[in-house]
RNA sequence: GUCCCCAUCGUCUAGAGGCCUAGGACACUACCCUUUCACGGUAGCGACGAGGGUUCGAAUCCCUCUGGGGACGCCA
């Protein structure tokens, strides 16, 4: 019988969570949703000189955003230490953990002087087989690694990797503070909540041997491993605060969707043939861990985005319009008595994020300052003046039928008239409206603006152009 | 330094020995569509890091080199 699925997500909050945390978060998730297994949160804060409550905060409210729900926690570590002592206990008990009461100088000498003979610093183990305790010292308590041969374990996504033992030293499982340490940690961990698959970064892969050693002294049997290829930043280079390791809350503040962000993510280290755009469904039930790529992928700023306009044309304006009302919050204006649907139906696939559209869409909410200089010059000039006084009877007399459709076709009957292009007509009642020559089909911006505003915009336009004759 | 991982267009990727004249996507350049901008469409630009093997045949398997990344903490 195969055992349920069990993966986990185990951040330390220590910074933010970033866009590499949050893809691992999504595999993680995506691999229990697949295999209607089981998806946990858990906090790995032994580190009390770093983790802070906002940061947890943060990671909480990023799950969240991203719709990443977890079936189990958010367990935390710090709270489990009557859990790690009895282990730590057991393992001294049985002689595969000792006492070690080695100074902090004492290990960094030993470090400098193998760093000198070209070996790869480790802790020799030279308080492998002392009894008497050393007055005075605090010792810390460190794991007896097996000694000669080698540990082997079959990661999903890289295949067999292989360590000789002596490559690995006696780790420190327990601070002298009291404070048990990472890897020890985990381990106890991944075997007490019966993680099956263990889905990380791949700068684990060293310690993994370490965590299957562990498991082993425990009696248990290790998890599957699959690591995943690392994310680099837009310029190949480590994801650093420098180079746009941004919060994932921050992409929620600049626009981006987070199903758009998701399937962006999805597409670095995994793909399924040619196709760009996947639903949450598709991605869950498509994923499969031995589809994820070994290589580390470069963010890519330009298809983020356009993975997100494409997101945004596939979503109902009335469902983006309360995301668009928060975006004009912050930028000042408080949407009231207009139709934010019809204005994000408008505007979504001219725009790539939500900020975007927003801005784009201020005109809607109050009259521009002025026109954009060279649209001006070019469109309501003294010649554009008796056109727009048309346009502006022709309008005028619309009325309650004052709807794209009433709107197109008196502007089309009136370029027929006057044996213009509709474009001709167009373009400078766009200016007069929006003050530039950019925003969605005529029509439609008239329909949404309502009558009021485009005829005191037409006649604030038409002044201007009277004054320049 | 030692160990581990990785290597296809600028970037994300397809590719499981012949289907590869190496496909798709973003970006870029033209053109088409068009009431602007977009969206959409068509075309173009553009890559198997190098060298050795194995094989009738290698982007694909093996080795070496080179390049990149990670780890080596009483951080996680």
């Amino acid at each position: 019988m195969r055992l349920t699925v069990r993966t986990r997500f185990a951040p330390s909050p220590t910074g933010m969570l970033h866009i590499g945390g949050a893809r691992t978060a999504l595999f993680s998730w995506l691999y229990a949703r697949r295999h209607g297994g089981t998806f946990i949160l858990r906090i790995e804060d032994t580190d009390r000189e770093r983790s802070t409550e906002a940061a947890i905060q943060v990671i909480l409210d990023g799950m969240r955003w991203l719709g990443l729900d977890a079936d189990e926690g958010p367990y935390f570590q710090t709270q489990r230490y009557p859990r790690y002592r009895e282990v730590i206990a057991g393992l001294l008990a049985s002689g595969q953990a000792y006492h070690c009461y080695c100074s902090k100088a004492e290990l960094d000498e030993m470090r400098a002087a193998q760093l000198a003979r070209h070996e790869k610093p480790r802790y020799d183990g030279r308080c492998r087989n002392r009894s008497a305790p050393v007055p005075g010292v605090e010792p810390v308590v460190r794991f007896r690694n097996p000694v000669g041969g080698e540990v082997e374990f079959h990661d999903v996504v890289h295949g067999p990797i292989v360590f000789q033992s002596q490559e690995l030293d006696d780790l420190i499982i327990l601070r002298s503070d009291g404070n048990p340490t990472y890897n020890f940690c985990v381990a106890v961990d991944d075997r007490d909540m019966r993680i099956t698959h263990v889905i990380r970064g791949d700068d684990h892969i060293n310690n993994t041997p370490r965590q299957i050693n562990l498991l082993r002294a425990m009696g248990a049997e290790p998890p599957v491993y699959a690591h995943l290829p690392m994310i680099l930043g837009a310029d190949g280079t480590k994801l650093s605060k420098r180079h746009g390791a941004l919060s994932v809350l921050e992409y929620q503040t600049a626009g981006y969707l987070p199903r758009a962000l998701l399937n962006y993510l999805a597409r670095l280290g995994w793909s399924h043939g040619d196709q760009e755009l996947f639903t949450l469904e598709e991605m869950v039930s498509l994923f499969a861990l031995d589809q994820v790529n070994k290589s580390a992928a470069a963010l890519n700023p330009d298809k983020l985005a356009w993975t997100n306009q494409q997101h945004m044309m596939r979503s109902a304006g009335r469902s983006l319009a309360p995301l668009l009302a928060t975006q004009l919050r912050g930028l000042g204006v408080e949407p009231a008595g207009v139709d934010l649907g019809a204005i994000a139906d408008s505007l979504k696939e001219r725009t790539r994020t939500l900020r975007e559209m927003a801005e784009a869409s201020l005109f809607f909410f109050h009259e521009p300052d002025g026109y954009e200089p060279k649209a001006a010059a070019k469109f309501l000039g003294p010649e554009a003046g008796p056109m727009l006084r048309q346009a502006r009877a022709e309008l005028a007399v619309l009325g309650p039928q004052w709807t794209a459709a009433q709107v197109h076709a008196a502007l089309e009957s009136l370029a027929g008239r006057l044996q213009l292009s509709l474009g001709k007509v167009a373009q400078p009642l766009r200016v007069a409206v929006s003050g530039s020559g950019v925003s969605p089909p005529i029509d439609t911006t008239l329909a949404i603006l309502g009558p009021d505003a485009v005829l005191r915009r037409l006649d604030r336009a038409i002044a201007r152009a009277a004054a320049r004759s």
